[in-house]
DNA sequence: TGACCATGCCTGTTCAAACAACTACTGTGG
DNA sequence: CCACAGTAGTTGTTTGAACAGGCATGGTCA
């Protein structure tokens, strides 16, 4: 998993340097979170899934409206409701729409919810923190203040025509809640 | 898209900095690689297939078996011959049965395949460079040591049970050439 | 040479992601 | 008060991903 100009095979080394820099996140995201990936498996839990229940485990009893945890997960996704649907019918979490405005439905961790989290705690951090073990925490701060500042970008669409079609739940672009 | 402790809702920081260095990887290419969706949806081509074609335009007419392609992919796919098929249907690449070992299947790029890459070099390039035009080479260059550091951690399955289950074509976690 | 296992790719099936349309409800202006 | 537009979430449908098993071929060693 080396360097990626290592290839001779290659014929021109990179066309920018933008161009090598997202090659290596891809590459890198997809490298470290196979290993996320591996520690929910058993759980039959999806990142995506597991990043809802950390986000309610965060609201606490006050619960999420669907919008809002669409906007807080870490992954766009443009299909919350079946997402807390298949969490729903483990009954990892509920659901009950609210008498105020009727259209909006809150969802709340529940216990069995809380637990499997708990349970996931310990293992993922460690599966995470194995990976980047070999990285020295100043390393790690430089990385991270380097991807957040490859974030302030313009997302090119922000007046333009391809509005990012919004479904139900529309992941807004905003700013980014992580976990809980 | 500010920085991930920004939210004030969120009762502890983070876990560990790796963690934090974990999200905010997942958040970045996402973040990124919509944009880079965005160019190639137009084309009908996902961002492996398209990897595909470049990988194939790189091998030029000797091209490469599934196998090969498999562990040049950026992201590890499971199941290459589908892949595969799609372009195939599309007569942007050609597949042809050796003569020498009849259990290999080598792949070629068309004509119609390099025009089409041809055709998105440049808006790729483009879309890519917008996104990071905010940041120094240096940075980039920066943040790309770092990317090609993180990777560098042993896979901690390395001698363990879980060996990765490897469809048809295996996707090797061996070297990474990334582009053509 | 023939059992045996590894390799290389393909298929079947199941499940989730993506896109778009749709229903239900709220608030506002005429 | 009622048309109208906007919001919140759901549902339908199509496509692709994931996982596991299967088939053919090739190499190995008794």
């Amino acid at each position: 998993m080396g360097r990626l100009q290592d290839d001779l095979k290659q014929r021109r080394p990179f066309t920018s340097v933008e161009e090598e820099t997202y090659l290596n996140l891809v590459r890198t995201t997809d490298f470290l979170s196979r290993e996320v990936a591996a520690v929910l498996k058993p759980h039959q839990l999806s990142e995506a899934q597991y990043n809802v229940l950390r986000i309610l485990r965060g609201a606490g009893q006050a619960g999420h409206t669907c919008s809002d945890i669409a906007s807080r997960l870490v992954t766009r996704d443009p299909d919350v409701t079946r997402l807390l649907d298949k969490l729903e019918a483990r009954a990892l979490l509920a659901r009950s729409r609210e008498h105020t405005d009727r259209r909006v439905v809150t969802t709340r961790i529940t216990a069995p919810g809380l637990a499997l989290l708990k349970s996931l705690d310990r293992p993922l951090r460690e599966a995470v923190e194995r990976m980047l073990a070999h990285m020295p925490a100043t390393q790690l701060g430089a990385l991270t203040g380097l991807l957040e500042r490859a974030r302030q970008a313009v997302p090119a669409g922000e007046a333009r025509a391809a509005a990012p079609r919004a479904t139900g739940a529309r992941a807004g672009r905003g700013g980014g809640r992580a976990t809980d």
